[in-house]
DNA sequence: TTATATACGGAGGCTTCCTCCGTTTATCAA
DNA sequence: TTGATAAACGGAGGAAGCCTCCGTATATAA
């Protein structure tokens, strides 16, 4: 029981992970542009891949949206990780909470179709909330340590915010503008009270 | 200004209507079992008209979406006051609270489709949203004043609330249930400290 | 009952979905 | 390097869906 399930064989070929890559790039970005219904022949021919491609790589239309969105999430949770290690803990919140309106836009475009998918997706979601919980902690909780924003700040309070934002962000023309606003708001509400020392 | 657009010609076809109720009774069941996907063609098929009937009544897909989710916003609010019409207030509020689940079920199927819909849909979302109110407000404030709920309850807490189960609502198994029981509990929550008189 | 406006239904052209399989290519062993 | 071969590629093509168009049928009005 847990076991690396790897092993036998040989090296995946490198074109078709660059393939695999190419085409989650290419879904995401049509996605966002045409709406969740693109069709996929639209896709691969965006990535330059024959149909048959795509299809080896997601059998499935849910397939290739499930990649997009655990791409993105892992992303975001990465970028957490690599931006306290290259700036102040303050500043990697500040920086992390603009990211994560990316990733909002992604996800809209996406809510409907992962919506739709039963089963298996549901465990897809709630893996990626605990990345989120954890990433958010983790910033959150080092700021406070460096003095950079309040201590008083629970991390399931941005959570919550975040969540908000999510929901209520509109369809609306400029709505990445004012949540961009929004989060810089934010950030000032929690810098002020801050120790700002080390 | 304000005329009545209606006027000349003959009475509408009995046969044009009946088929048109049809088509939106089975729409929304083949939402609620298939998903937003739904093929038309299949839509078509249970009602037992030709697609080309289908297309006549509805020539996007967003047109029937709109007319089943209007339709069903507009029972909803019909029932407010029928249901005043013919029970105490308090009882009537219970009764409406419990379609109101019915509703949400509706809306999550079509929520999608709603979404990815430009311009005038969001005309059609606001008016909805004025209806429920108004109905609400109704429900409440006839309720207070039969001394069947407490006098210190705002409609707009009970908008928020039922935004919320709107919400929250995942798509697990029994959620309907729990929805109802959760209503039932508020229901409660509603009724202690009432005056109980007339 | 007749005339006709109105509604019906489905054939057919086009797009998308998805499978299948012959061709190409990256990896590994010699 | 060079071959052998597992792995990946790509697209033809059948099935299904989208939507239009128009000949047929029927409800309404005279």
């Amino acid at each position: 029981m847990g076991m690396m399930a790897e092993a036998e064989g040989r090296k995946p070929r490198a074109d078709g992970l660059r393939n695999r890559e190419r085409l989650i790039d290419v879904a995401k970005l049509a996605f966002a542009e045409i709406g969740p219904n693109v069709s996929l022949e639209e896709i691969a021919r965006r990535a330059e891949v024959g149909i048959g491609t795509l299809y080896r790589h997601f059998p499935t239309r849910d397939d290739i949206i499930a990649a997009v969105y655990r791409r993105e999430v892992t992303q975001l949770a990465d970028a957490a990780k690599r931006l306290l290690e290259t700036r102040p803990a303050g500043e990697a919140l500040h920086e992390w909470l603009r990211l994560f309106v990316d990733y909002i836009a992604t996800k809209k475009v996406i809510a409907p179709a992962l919506a739709s998918m039963t089963g298996g997706t549901s465990a897809l979601y709630e893996s990626s909330i605990d990345l989120m919980k954890g990433a958010i902690a983790d910033l959150v909780e080092k700021a406070i340590a460096a003095g950079d924003i309040r201590p008083d700040v629970e991390p399931f309070d941005l959570v919550q915010a975040l969540g908000s934002f999510a929901m209520g962000v509109s369809t609306s023309p400029g709505w990445e503008t004012r949540t961009l606003r929004l989060i810089d708001i934010l950030m000032d509400g929690l810098r002020s009270g801050a120790s700002g020392g080390h």
